[in-house]
DNA sequence: TATAATTATTAAACACTGTTCAAAATATGG
DNA sequence: CCATATTTTGAACAGTGTTTAATAATTATA
């Protein structure tokens, strides 16, 4: 009954190696053919394996749905990462503003799939999903520090930070899910960018001298990051 | 070849009427058990024909869902327009945004059909709709009309409006897909309505007096609507 | 090494989808 | 009544996710 101890633990390393052979083979269809490509039947052909099989390595489709759905926040989170390093808090938060709808933009699918689609959803619920959210605590925690810098007016930082991130998941999610008819295609993205534009303006006016400055930073522009904290912190 | 008249015309209004007995059904469908119980069998059984009689009266499920969603603009739209006769442009926009968050809170599946399933967005494309924007419309009017009175700071009131729906959308979206486990669910609502609140707040910060009132008029709350444009106008 | 016990994989089915199409039923026009 | 349109059916097609008994492969034991 003891079993071999070596051998259980490679087999539970080849299911382990399996499982990721599985994902990545989703993860290729997701990205050049589309989320409606991403069937059981699809992914076994591509692992060379039964449909049936894939079942015995994920318990059903929303358990890959989410598992790519982790691998996009991971691409996000690691976007973000190098952000929380610039030391001023206001321009960390236009970062994080501009960084965020350049990846919507940039991946849709991804996009979609973490914050749009209702497949993962009931899976986010079941189990935490704490890793989905770095994001969110980055953003808010940066608010924070706007505010206690005086850079923001002094409120709930937490709804501060939920509104600006519903405005930016609201515009861009509008355009994925194409309800923008009512505007030129071509001023798509300008309008997109004027929307987070317009709100870190209406956020900040009453510091502003009116020429759109504030202590030498350009609001709502996109200005260079080059003050970072941690390390160099103590040379700038 | 000239054919009776009489008949084919009343022919085409037995045309219509199935058409809308079919809608009628689908509706129910989507009502009572949610869109997933939308399928061409089960419209097929509640109007007692066969499933594939259903193709010679839609083209195909997506023209079925865009109805469906026609009609669900209809009600948005209804509720809107008697807003339009708020003589204030400032407590319209407000009571604008209140009505758009209660209705997508209150039938959060008509919400979904038009503002976030990708089902119907091919034929909102291919044929247009203005009938669902229409609200759209009226919120940029009505953003127009609260910079001309000084209520709003004079910008390009497309990219506010947009702004302002972006946010709404965002955060009704991020509830009605199940992004918010971050938050409390106890708070949700909250949040919601909060998030509103700070824009509208921050949007005329300039203008208040830091008691969050302005011309007699509570900011970001929620204004009895008494002052009736049109007829009355001339009376207030 | 041969045999027993696990485990992994397959093949086939089930209950669904949306959709098409020839044939049958029905209604209309002469 | 008969020929012509039109409507409706029934059966099929090609998919979907998922389950399950049987088979193949692997591992453990004697």
């Amino acid at each position: 009954m003891a079993k071999n101890l070596k051998s259980t633990q490679r087999r539970e390393r080849e299911r382990e190696e399996m499982q990721e052979r599985i994902l990545s083979a989703a993860m290729r269809l997701f990205i050049s053919e589309g989320y409606e490509s991403v069937t059981i039947r699809r992914i076994a052909d591509e692992v060379e394996y039964t449909p049936g099989a894939i079942y015995s390595y994920f318990a059903d489709k929303d358990e890959i749905v989410f598992a790519l759905c982790k691998k996009a926040a991971e691409l996000l989170n690691g976007l973000f990462k190098p952000l929380m390093l610039v030391a001023n808090p206001f321009e960390r938060l236009t970062a994080i503003g501009r960084v965020y709808m350049q990846f919507a933009l940039e991946h849709r699918s991804y996009y979609d799939l973490m914050f749009i689609m209702s497949a993962p959803a009931p899976k986010m619920v079941e189990e935490g999903w704490d890793e989905g959210f770095q994001a969110f605590y980055m953003l808010r925690e940066t608010v924070q520090e706007c505010m206690d810098a005086g850079y923001l007016p002094k409120t709930d930082a937490n709804i501060a930070a939920f509104a600006m991130w519903s405005l930016v998941h609201g515009s861009v999610s509008l355009f994925i899910r194409q309800r923008l008819h009512m505007i030129p295609e071509e001023q798509h993205e300008v309008i997109l960018h004027g929307s987070l534009g317009f709100m870190m303006q209406a956020m900040t006016r009453h510091l502003t001298n009116g020429n759109g400055a504030m202590n030498g930073i350009a609001v709502a522009a996109h200005p260079s990051v080059e003050a970072i904290r941690g390390k160099k912190k103590k040379k700038s």
